[in-house]
DNA sequence: GTCTATAGATGGATAGAC
DNA sequence: GTCTATCCATCTATAGAC
């Protein structure tokens, strides 16, 4: 194979260390590994990214600023729908939808998932330094809790959002696993549609 | 200093490494950094606990066989109190309180909790294993939730008991960071007695 | 832009003296 | 049981030919 056009080797180097990132963390899997598994030289990742934390930081930006928008798009389609007052129940649909229907084992964000939640507890410096300073998007999500239930202290609101987050960021694969271990069977991850429903009725019955 | 008694090195070497790996990650701690910072030789940790992942398994075996035993007694006491039907509210207490009570400000061990809880996604293969398949200890606490609430089908009991335990897995230090960031200083880590009020109360809302 | 070869650094583990 | 010295594997990153 000749030299191949930029897009294709950095698209090929990015879906593979998505990948391997996602399912078996980020300090185990090597530049090596990557190249491999996509298929093109050991050098390219430092010829297009710069290094391997760049890459990885690249994808993190990449998918974060999807799921960030489209939960900030559902937010806005809440506010537009309830006459720009937002229900709970609206809100935290935004913020859990989203992720659960990349969960899907049909999804082809699946992946990306994984590689997300991964990021919020392995993450490279520069990951932890953006999830700990860049909050404006959930912001908007606190913004809109604390206007949909202006009667609770505005602590105790951001408590609670932190317990909804807390719900998202545990569907890992091997939570579910676990889970599935426990029930001897009953929990399927891949009814992704009534876990949704089930997740967004106990963040609700939380805030009431 | 001449040889020390096996048991002094052994214990500093483990309360170093359990801090460093705690606060940095497992990946990112060398064996060089733990022997450094518990002031004992670079073999020691190979001599004593055979390999850097032994002596890491060896710590979360400790610590959790730790919680796992104060979570059992609550959970046993709790039946005991409530002629052996103990209520949602209980059960869920005994689940979130032993942890939640290590991550007070003051607790010595505020810093095993957060082993722990990186020990759920950057574990060692024999950790992940453990965390897999031995849910003998989390079997008393569905047992104890689904004859709470025979009304409801088990399977909706496993999964609000997996969302309970996303909120209590969450409870990262980056995590209380960004929450603190996010809400402008209102949300204080240190209250942990308000804190283990607000999550009983949260999860408790959810079983309803 | 791709490739090979290799520099340069780090880390886990161990041999052998004391 | 502790120590030094060192082996050896692994990894990121880069130089330089094509």
């Amino acid at each position: 194979m000749g030299p191949q056009p930029d897009a294709a080797t950095k698209a090929a180097v990015i879906a593979a260390a998505e990948r391997l990132f996602a399912l078996h963390g980020f300090g185990e899997v090597s530049v090596r590994d990557i190249t491999a598994e996509a298929g093109v030289n050991l050098a390219s990742i430092n010829y297009h990214f710069g290094s391997k934390d760049a890459l990885l930081f690249e994808i993190f930006r990449r998918r974060t600023a999807e799921l960030n928008r489209e939960r900030a798009r559902m937010l806005h389609e809440a506010a537009t729908r309830e006459d720009g007052r937002p229900s709970v129940r609206a809100i935290l649909t935004a913020l859990i939808e989203p992720p659960l229907r990349w969960s899907a084992p049909t999804h082809d964000r699946r992946i990306a998932l994984q590689f997300i939640i991964r990021a919020r507890s392995e993450g490279t410096a520069a990951m932890r330094e953006v999830l700990r300073s860049d909050v404006s998007h959930l912001r908007r999500f606190a913004d809109a809790l604390i206007a949909a239930r202006p009667d609770l202290p505005t602590e105790e609101v951001y408590w609670r959002l932190h317990f909804v987050l807390g719900m998202i960021h545990n569907n890992r694969f091997a939570e579910f696993d676990r889970l599935h271990v426990l029930s001897d069977g009953q929990t399927r991850e891949g009814d992704a549609e009534r876990l949704l429903g089930r997740m967004v009725d106990f963040a609700e019955a939380g805030f009431v």
